[in-house]
DNA sequence: TCGGGTTATACCCGAGTGGGAATAACGATG
DNA sequence: CATCGTTATTCCCACTCGGGTATAACCCGA
């Protein structure tokens, strides 16, 4: 049982991307819309959507795919970017937990 | 030239330990007081001064040791624990930050 | 006994954050 | 062309965070 978590973020040029982002985009990609993210979530659908407008702003081109109106009211999807963006956090998170998890248990018994 | 930065986060069974509040335990251990590392880091005292005092509360004994009046009014110190919890922390950083150093590449380039 | 720099603490206030609600725009489907 | 759930946007407001300020308490050394 380690006590200890690590969380990450990622400083970009384009603005900074930690957990609660990451966590929002899978949800996206799961539920297909960022107001079903967001009730997924127990999050308000403005600060989803807030949180999705920063995203699209941190790269050149968007992150999430935004489609209002048509067959069920529309939705929102994940670009390639966006997928490559969430494996790659991914990646880093489980490289860097690897590496300190012997240290992470160590700092954690005191 | 890395355009992506990494920061840890360690969550602990009694609080939360980030950059700030390393860079202030560093600071106190530069500096001899907390009045010192505020203001060596441009930060209020009020804020050092609540950190520190959550720092204290996130172990079962205190982290830095404070000393009111005395010779040259005082000052505040690292305990024992606290250096341990600085090496701990530095360590996990640079064991994470050299894993998730390729990953890092790979994604500033998005 | 006084000075001085520190810890310790209370108060006010501006800025930022984010929720809640309301409303418009959208567009495929029936 | 009406419906429906979504995106998009705008208000208002409570809460939090942290700076600034002020003041007390502390205690060694001169």
């Amino acid at each position: 049982m380690t006590e200890a978590a690590l969380s990450l973020r990622i400083d970009l040029a384009g603005g900074r991307i930690g957990p609660g982002k990451i966590a929002l985009l899978e949800a996206i990609a799961r539920e297909g819309s960022i107001s079903g993210a967001a009730r997924s979530l127990g999050m308000s659908y403005r600060r989803a959507w807030e949180l999705v407008s920063a995203l699209n702003e941190t790269f050149a081109s968007p992150v999430v795919a935004k489609l209002a109106g048509g067959s069920g009211g529309g939705g929102a999807s994940l670009t390639l970017l966006g997928q490559e963006l969430l494996t790659g956090y991914r990646a880093i998170e489980a490289a860097a937990l690897e590496a300190a998890a012997l240290h992470l248990q160590e700092l954690a018994r005191l």
